[in-house]
Formats: C-alpha cells, structure tokens, sequence
DNA sequence: TAATGAATGTTATATCATAACATGTCAAGG
DNA sequence: CCTTGACATGTTATGATATAACATTCATTA
C-alpha cells in the first residue's frame, strides 16, 4: 500500500488550493456567495448542516476525514453519529460542491463550483496538502483511451501524489 | 458518495481486463510466468503465501477486496488474519504485481508486470468489470498541469465510472 | 391543519486497515 | 555445526471508515 494515513488522524489533511499562501476568509467567502446563487437556481436546499458542513470545508481549506467534519458538526450542536456528516457530504459531492479525494478518504470544497471543470487532485506526500489542477486535457486523453475500448466514461477520477514546491525544498 | 459497495461483498468484483471473453488459464499462466523471472531477476521472494496470493487475484481474472482474497488463502491453510491478507497484497502492489483499485478498496493483478506502463481503470458501474486501459498520453497530460503549478508527480491514479460494452446494450 | 415528502437524528453494525508482538524460517558467518 | 540476524508469518487487539434501518422533525401545500 502506497501513503497511508497517519497515526493521528485528529489533525485535518493540509490542502491549500494552489501551494500558495493567500487570503482564505476572502476565498472561501467568495466561493460561498456563488455557491448561494447557484444552489437558488438549481432549486436545491441548502440547510444548516449542508451549508455548515460546507463552510466547514472552506474554512478549513484543506481535506477533512467525515469524522473530522462531524466533530465539528457535533460541536455546534448538530448530531453527532456518522449518517450526519456523511449525508451533509454526500448531498455537497453529488452537487459539485465538495470533491472527495479517494486516495485520503477525505473530502474538500470545490474552489471553482457552477463551473463545469475536470478536477485533477494533487497531494503532497509530506505536507500532505491538496491541490485541485485543472484536468481537461487529462480527461480528454483517457476518453481516448476508453473510446477505443469500448468503454463509456461518466466519471472520472484523477489523483497524483508527490510533492509540492514547498516541500520540493525540505526534501532537497 | 458515488457508487458505493454492495450489500453483498462475499462475491468478487468483476473484472475482464478487456471486456472481452477469452481464455483466463492460459493468459493467467502467461502472466505468472512472466512474473516468476521477474521476480528471479530482481531478487524478491515469491513466498508461498504471496504467489498463492497472485494466483488468487490472477484466477479470479477481476478486483477483489483483501478480505475475499483473505477467506481463500484461509480455506487453503493460510492465516486467516487480515494482516495475512494485507501484507501479502502489500509485497505486490509495491512490487508493480498487482494494482490498487483505490474506488473499490479492491485489488487485481497486473495484466503486464515489469513492462513499464502507466495504468488507468475503467470500471463498470453495472457488472463491476474492472479494464486495464494504457494511460501513458493521460500521464503525460497530467504530468504537464502539474508542472504548471510546480508539482512533481511521483505516483498517480486515473479511474473511471461508466459502462463497459456489453453493459451499454443492457442500459439502453 | 392534516397529509406528504424530505431532511435529520439515533442505534446498531458492517467493512476496511493497521499496530504490536510472538513465532517461525533460512541463509551467512563464526 | 550452530548461532545470530533479517525477514516472513501468525495472532491478538483495535482503529478508522462507512452504511443499513428506523424514529423523529420540519417545511410545504392541498
């Protein structure tokens, strides 16, 4: 097995969106607001654990485990078993709202929602931050290679782990 | 969450490396052929447990969860403790011998050991049949949108949902 | 306001994975 | 030979992730 996870899984998965320090009040608001608008056109409900479920994510602006999310679901006085947080999580993913990393068995806000966009997720090894690149060409060559199998492509995921410019440094 | 497990996980996940019929003894021993001078050359050990191990997932032809592969090295005189299972399938995921379907939790053995190759997987959302697909133009792709935000990849996983060939006639 | 359907809360359990330590195996050097 | 050290395996125990099933609440509207 390949980068599993760490003993202490109290602490969140670092993740910030391009390995690069920025303001991440502004970012997550703005990301918010257009989530608002969107989720009013598509006639969804964003309730209170759904939309705490998310700020939580964009807060946190990094991947976050289910159970780190219902800790703090559970802190501010929503339930506290694992149905919670998972069916705040799963509503977020199936909207686009949130992006679940497979390889972390860990969840993050969409940075780019509304927007129709193939996410590729980058995952540094040792600061175990996330980055969410844009994959369209990627997609656009495994459609390819799928086509010519035969295969039909409705999702898709892309994953790499390695290390980012920070850490490139440190390792050096 | 998107297409999660089934109930009913004693049986095996389908998976015709090409979604094609063909004749699984034959391309199983072609392979652990391969993988016996592989193994010569490169200094391993093949032990009992991890080349039965091989054997399993080469003869079920498809992905199957470390516990499946775990209930068969049992009823073969084998530990019947997960780890058993585990580090077996361990040795040779980190060995190239054997993938990691990271969407199923699920293993399958690697239709092309020690050529080098980058894998993607196409998985069927309606007979679980797992494909092997060649990946190296996606890796490529990805390889450039990282290196556009200063990454380096060391490791990556592309996979995809959709429907194989002959799900396609059923769904439609 | 009663009926309805969706969302949430809760209980219980399934599933996936690893830490830690004991035991066995085997080959290289004394 | 035999012992020692490295690696593999077996076993116990537990941790981490995820879902089924059912009870309750809430919002909408007929």
């Amino acid at each position: 097995m390949v980068a599993r996870r760490k003993p202490d899984t109290s602490h969140a998965l670092a993740a910030d969106p391009a390995f690069a320090p920025h303001d991440h009040t502004q970012c997550a608001g703005d990301v918010l607001t257009q989530v608002e608008v969107q989720v009013l056109n598509a006639g969804l409900r964003l309730t209170p654990v759904r939309r705490r479920t998310l700020e939580i994510l964009l807060e946190a602006h990094r991947a976050l485990g289910a159970y780190d999310v219902l800790q703090r679901l559970a802190a501010e006085g929503f339930g506290n078993q694992p149905p919670v947080a998972y069916r705040a999580l799963e509503f977020l993913v199936e909207n686009g709202l949130v992006h679940r990393i497979q390889r972390l068995n860990a969840f993050a806000a969409c940075m780019h929602p509304g927007q129709v966009h193939v996410p590729a997720f980058l995952i540094c090894r040792m600061c175990d931050g996330v980055a969410e690149a844009p994959a369209a060409p990627v997609r656009a060559a495994l459609d390819k290679a799928a086509t010519a199998m035969g295969f039909i492509i409705e999702r898709s995921s892309f994953e790499a782990l390695g290390l980012c410019p920070a850490c490139q440094g440190i390792a050096a």
